[in-house]
DNA sequence: CTCCTGTTCAAACGACCGTTTGAACTATGC
DNA sequence: GCATAGTTCAAACGGTCGTTTGAACAGGAG
């Protein structure tokens, strides 16, 4: 071996991040991962305690990150006045498409993984992925509000929950074939534009 | 027996739906099903051969009566003139909704299994939802290229997926606790109006 | 060298999975 | 009555699941 090679603990991850992405949590057996990850299936058992300790330990990984530029572009922009919608919606979309712009074929990888987990069929998945992508959201929130003051606060919310769907439909692939899918650029700008018309337009009616 | 009671196949149906719904494909047992069924573990591959194929029954019938009323408003649309685009994605996301409205617990029971189901972590399962719900969709796509002329034909097919996603998003339930829970009316206006915005404003600098 | 801590390993655990079997039951047609 | 076709049943099939066990291995500290 001339390169260290990665640890058991980061090739476990790398491959759950993988593997969980394309089958999902329950379709996807610790047996495939340890395998693909050439590691013992008594492994996983021993660096993270269980099956889900393993999806949580990858899905705080993979969050970070994302939650990590949401919070500095917010910062960016609060700094500066009061954002627009249009800010506010390029600064929570972007950095969950830019996974997929700028770190190649992994950052493909991470971006199916956190949009599947997401949208994983057990209340509980759901939940552990709620919590990793909680820290932003009453910030984000806030500044919607304020940002759309003629839209009623249950309306802010209803457009919020939209748009964290849609994201995480587009990172996770599952809408077949989508017409953007070779040209994640166009994908990040189109899905903005989208949002900020339904953000302005479509909320203030109520 | 007084009532002539639903026959075991009804029965598997109707418990299918609703733990599918629940749990995922995947995430569901047949053993659970069938005990909650009153039937016999046996009785799925008797009456329908396979638990895929259990799936595929209950993906049929639940689908039927949303892929009919779509038809028949975009009949009852095109009969008047070229439909606009609010009245397409009127005509689309309604019947989904309606489920919800209509027909009280069974309704919501129904609509969380179609959301559920289209956005399974397994290609296969989902595949097997988008063979259900094809048959209306090249009518729909051509219907609101001609609404939106300034659009292009990507940008059209974008904002359907978009649609498509966000209705079957809500309909699974899968956004957390949705402000419109308790009024499926609210929620169905809500989201045309969001829709309708997105459509007109957000498509056309593309 | 010896101890010790951290890691890996083959093997097995009990539980649950979807599916199949063949016998038992039911109802209808003759 | 009897045969027949449709349905239900308990039981078992082989497989896979997540988890646990206890021994083997590594390498630095004393």
């Amino acid at each position: 071996m001339e390169t260290p090679v990665e640890s058991t603990r980061e090739r476990l991850l790398n491959v759950a991040e993988q593997r969980f992405g394309e089958g999902g949590y329950e379709g996807t057996s610790l047996r495939a991962i340890t395998v693909a990850a050439a590691a013992n299936i008594a492994a996983v058992n021993y660096h993270f305690g269980s099956k889900e300790a393993l999806l949580r330990a990858a899905v705080a990984r993979a969050m970070a990150p994302v939650n990590a530029e949401r919070r500095r572009r917010l910062d960016q922009l609060e700094a500066a006045g009061d954002p627009t919608a249009e800010q506010l919606v390029r600064a929570f979309v972007e950095p969950g498409l830019e996974l997929v712009l700028r770190r190649g074929e992994r950052g493909a990888v991470v971006a199916r993984f956190i949009g599947r987990i997401a949208f994983d069929p057990s209340r509980r998945i759901r939940e552990l992925y709620a919590a990793e992508s909680d820290p932003v959201e009453s910030r984000y929130l806030a500044a919607l509000r304020r940002a759309l003051p003629d839209a009623t606060p249950d309306a802010v919310a209803f457009g919020y929950l939209n748009m964290q769907g849609l994201l995480a439909l587009h990172q996770s692939q599952a809408l077949s074939p989508s017409p953007d899918a070779e040209n994640p650029g166009n994908l990040a700008e189109a899905l903005v534009a989208f949002l900020v018309a339904a953000f302005h337009q479509g909320l203030s009616s109520r």
